[in-house]
RNA sequence: GCCGAGUUGGCGGAAUGGUAGACGCGACGGUCUCAAAAACCGUUGUCCGAAAGGGCGUGCGGGUUCGAGUCCCGCACUCGGCACCA
């Protein structure tokens, strides 16, 4: 690398005087505290001046033992652009950032080198720290924290305990406390859903009851269980293969006593609400197809012969003539009871698989069936089944059908049941046609339509006469009407009615794992859990000889959860006084998933050391509050990877919205401006062996690629260890320093969109930054070349208009064409020999938010005392955003012919008559009628021949 | 299969319906140097032409318009999400 005095040049900005000015910088904000952005009340309270708050958060990282690539930063960087353009704005930032440290890695280690997960996860931290220091972000580090810190994990808990502490309110729509509940039904307001009275439930009766409506509440109930993991994993964490995100086990639906989280009953809110939120429209889709509300209707098939009836769900009721048999997914409770005890004559040998009675067909489908993966049930989409040897009878037309169980139904969406309509639906088609079933048409098909018709069309085969005359008939009528008459009909007969079903599912909270948030739950002698008290959190985590849960072969179904808390029996077994006296009880030994504590974090850093509450409501509804009435407020922007698009972006937006419901925040929606970055992706090389080489030493020539003389196969994706194409920061910081790599990422392109990264294409940066360095000091000497002369007419409108346009794009963080604009206007002066200060002092503050140090230290070598942090941003003057002179286009048919120098208030007469003389456009007329003249002054002139 | 995003030079990418390719990389030529590197200056969509100028050109096929990368219709391909969700 070379040096200041390897080179004539001693004052060039290089790499290394760049590290000098740039470590020089950040230790100068720290002691200044820079960036710390005052509260209106608390320890941080401070003046918060006239301008607006604007709170920027990034999603928060995990602190990985593998260090940083260049990849990381790219959101930070991007948000710290915009942290800074708007404090040059006048706006109070918050900007700070915390570190997501619950979580699988650290335990995997932990298990692996016997080390607490807390030692390595706090010195991969440290680390972390540091590398980011060395980007000069503008972060407020009094409002740092981990979600690990005792502090914070005691505010996880209390929200837990919140949620846990309150039920939802259909009639009102939000959440209430539980206390609220319990005198509903105390008064008779309430009963129970037998409708028994609370006068005649005993104790424990009414704690189950209580206990059935809280929003966080123990259910038995089919689960994803991970032997391999050995934990059991939310729906979000299971990948469409059925297999572990993580470790990619495989992962079992079994019956599992479980911590679930009722966001299922905020559904239409999780919906509903993306409208009033400034997010991608692909997050909003993702959330809305996650959540996958329909709309349909609820028809009860009743079954004589057992006495009882089931329920389906269809979006399509309309086709309810054409429902000839009906199906329960293996798993439904209503299996045993259909079961008849011997196959009615006439059973197809196809329906029995040739088993002597229903209950063995069934009870041996029902076998296979819980032996599947999720995996295998989707692999195989062969339609199977068995006859459950009952008939249900269709509520339209009295027809008696005959009920299946196959597993092409799920037990978890709907009812678990359906009526098949094979003439309108794909599977039950293939399903009939594999059993013999009969196929009736309900809706009109196009002409030579074959196979299910799911389309529009008028309805057929859809009336039954009854001697009364309240026969249902539909016939001719569309999809939309016919649905609607139908559910008409079948409330007015008390067999169904008009419904909405989610695709959402309780959120399973618990864990097996040792390294989680501790349940702040114990349970007493009933078995029932109890809430610890807020004056003992946090639970902390004990210590334990084994961070590993029992795990088991990744096929072994029936294994079952054994979490490592189970194992410390000395903190397991709790005395506690909960207002009855001392008494033993038994703590939670399942932890909280990893999400938890990102779930609520945005709350923190508006309050981080507060002790007595989440965050103060001053502080929340200052930073969050909506603005005005009717907005949802929230974070003002929130930069991260759409990887989080159903996960953590929904788990927030469920807990923000309970706590929303309680009175503890005033912001009904935790972000409300959304941006998803791009990722910075790379190339890696494969030799003839499919081996992966170091892609920094493979040579590009002739149109391909060598690696040592040997030619080499690219491929595009990540940067990984594994794929040998890692760059860190680290290696820009010494090979350009910090602000080139800031400038180079900010003008790869649009923040958006992911491209790949190019080592060779930073040096374009650097002498950008070089050539603003040279306009303002004499790269031998280190003198000023700053002087005071007055700008001429062409630069103060190439000034002007940078400035106009660099502010537009520092608004829509456009940071790719805001620094094309720059290096045009440094380009300009450096042409012109410009180095007056009315030009470069606003090129400095302008190029601030994208290379802090190297503004500040120019900004002070112009003989500025401070930091330019709060120095305003340049605003244009109107008066030379107009040119003296533009340049004037004339088409004809179209096509340019001619450009004229002409004044900006030229009139259209003039410039007609002007464009009209141009020798070439004289030429491409040829003397040809003008039929028209289309002119936009002073840029256009458009002639039509 | 359903939903969403995208397709512009050798590469990353610019373009309120109005000069396609800003800015950067690379490449080529030059300055400086004993030389090289760095830095600086110039050229760079493509074809015809000595030049002036002209033809072609934003995935493909149509359309609207004086004028389309941009708007409309249809298609292909790439990427992302969901997927036996009734």
């Amino acid at each position: 690398m070379s040096t200041p005095d390897a080179t004539p040049a001693s004052y060039r900005y290089t790499s290394s005087l760049a590290g000098d000015i740039e470590r020089r910088w950040q230790d100068r904000w720290d002691a200044e505290g820079t960036f710390e952005a005052p509260n209106p009340v608390g320890d941080l309270a401070g003046d918060t001046g006239s301008g607006e708050k604007f709170f920027i958060m990034d999603m928060f990282p995990y602190p990985s033992g593998a260090g940083l690539h260049v990849g990381h930063p790219l959101g930070y960087i991007a948000t710290d652009v915009v942290g800074r353009y708007r404090r040059m704005r006048g706006d109070n930032v918050l900007h700070a950032l915390g570190y997501d440290a619950f979580g699988l890695p650290a335990e995997i280690h932990a298990v692996q080198t016997g080390e607490h997960p807390r030692t390595n996860t706090e010195s991969n931290i440290t680390n972390m720290r540091r590398q980011l220091r060395r980007l000069g972000l503008a972060h407020d580090p009094r409002r740092s924290f981990a979600t690990i810190d005792a502090d914070f994990v005691r505010w996880t808990q209390w929200i837990f305990i919140q949620i846990f502490e309150s039920w939802y309110d259909e009639e009102q729509d939000r959440a209430r406390p539980i206390s609220e509940l319990r005198a509903a039904y105390e008064s008779g307001e309430l009963t129970a859903p037998d409708g028994a009275s609370w006068a005649e439930l005993g104790p424990l009766e009414r704690r189950i009851l209580i206990d059935s409506r809280r929003l966080a509440y123990v259910d038995e109930s089919p689960v994803n269980w991970c032997p391999g993991l050995g934990t059991v994993l939310a729906n979000e964490e299971v990948t469409s293969e059925g297999r572990s995100e993580r470790g990619n086990y495989p992962v079992f639906t079994r019956n599992l006593r479980q911590w679930k989280m009722r966001i299922t009953a905020y559904s239409d809110r999780l919906i509903d609400d993306l409208e009033r939120v400034d997010w991608p429209d692909s997050v909003k889709n993702m959330q809305r197809n996650w959540i996958g509300r329909s709309h349909g209707a609820r028809v009860r098939f009743e079954v004589e012969a057992a006495g009882t009836s089931f329920d389906v769900f269809t979006t399509r009721p309309d086709t309810l003539f054409g429902a000839t048999y009906a199906v329960l997914a293996p798993e439904h409770e209503l299996v045993e009871t259909f079961t008849a005890e011997a196959w009615p004559t006439g059973t197809p040998h196809a329906w029995t698989t040739g088993a002597g009675t229903p209950a063995e067909a069934v009870s041996a489908y029902r076998a296979v069936a819980a032996a599947k993966t999720d995996l295998e049930r989707q692999e195989n989409k062969d339609k199977t089944g068995v006859f459950t040897g009952s008939y249900a009878t269709n509520p339209v037309n009295g027809e008696q059908i005959p009920v299946f169980i196959a597993d092409y139904v799920l037990t978890g969406y709907g009812t678990g049941a359906i009526m098949a309509v094979p003439g309108g639906d794909q599977r039950d088609w293939e399903f009939a046609e594999a059993y013999g079933l009969p196929i009736i048409p309900t809706v009109q098909t196009p002409e030579g339509w074959e196979g299910a018709y799911a389309g529009e069309g008028p309805a057929i085969n859809s009336a039954h006469a009854t001697n009364d005359g309240t026969g249902l008939d539909i016939n001719g009528l569309g999809v939309e009407d016919a649905k609607a008459a139908v559910i008409t009909w079948l409330q007015q007969h008390g067999a169904g009615e008009g419904t909405t079903t989610y695709r959402l599912r309780d959120w399973l909270f618990s864990r097996q794992r040792y390294w989680g948030e501790p349940f702040p739950i114990v349970y007493d002698d009933f078995d029932q859990p109890i809430a610890v008290p807020d004056h003992l959190l946090p639970v902390e985590l004990p210590d334990v000889p084994d961070y590993s849960p029992k795990t088991y072969e990744p096929d072994d179904a029936d294994s079952e959860p054994q979490p490592p808390l189970a194992r410390a029996d000395d903190w397991v077994r709790v005395t506690l006084d909960l207002g009855d006296g001392p008494r033993t009880y038994r703590r939670e030994t399942n932890t909280m998933p990893n999400w938890a504590g990102s779930s609520w974090y945005e709350l923190r850093y508006t309050d981080p050391h507060n002790a007595d509450r989440i965050t103060d409501p001053e502080n929340e509804k200052y930073w969050l509050g909506p603005r005005t009435d009717g907005e949802t407020g929230g974070v003002d922007l929130y930069v991260g990877g759409v990887e989080h698009a159903v996960l953590h972006l929904l788990y927030a937006r469920f807990w923000h919205k309970v706590l929303f419901d309680l009175g503890h925040v005033t912001s009904e929606e935790p972000f409300q401006k959304l941006f998803n970055q791009g990722y910075i992706q790379a190339y890696a090389f494969k030799d003839e062996r499919h081996v992966y080489v170091e892609a920094d030493r493979v040579e590009e020539r002739d149109g391909g690629f060598f690696f040592e003389g040997r030619p080499v196969i690219r491929e595009y994706g990540k940067m990984g260890k594994s794929l040998k194409n890692i760059v860190t920061p680290d290696e820009m910081y010494d090979a350009y320093g910090a602000d080139t790599f800031r400038v180079y990422e900010m003008s790869m392109g649009p923040l958006d969109v992911s491209r790949p990264w190019d080592t060779r294409a930073v040096v374009g940066s650097q002498r950008f930054l070089q050539r603003v360095w040279r306009l303002l000091v004499d790269e031998d000497s280190g003198e000023s070349l700053v002087d005071d002369a007055e700008l001429d007419p062409a630069t103060l409108h190439v000034l002007h208009t940078t400035i106009d346009g660099v502010r537009g794009d520092m608004e829509h963080m456009r940071f790719n064409t805001a620094v094309a604009k720059l290096i045009e206007l440094t380009n300009h002066l450096t042409k012109v020999g410009v180095s007056a200060r009315a030009a470069v002092e606003p090129l400095v503050l302008m190029l601030a938010p994208l290379a802090p140090h190297l503004a500040e230290e120019l900004w002070s070598r112009l003989g500025h005392e401070g930091s330019l942090t709060h120095a305003p941003f340049p605003v244009a003057d109107p008066a030379h955003l107009a040119a003296d002179s533009v340049t004037c286009v004339v088409q004809v048919l179209g096509k340019v012919r001619g450009k004229i120098e002409v004044s900006p208030d030229i009139s259209d007469e003039e410039l007609t008559a002007l464009a009209l003389a141009e020798p070439n456009v004289v030429r491409s007329i040829d003397g040809r009628d003008i039929r028209k003249v289309i002119v936009r002054a002073p840029k256009l002139v458009s002639i039509v021949v």
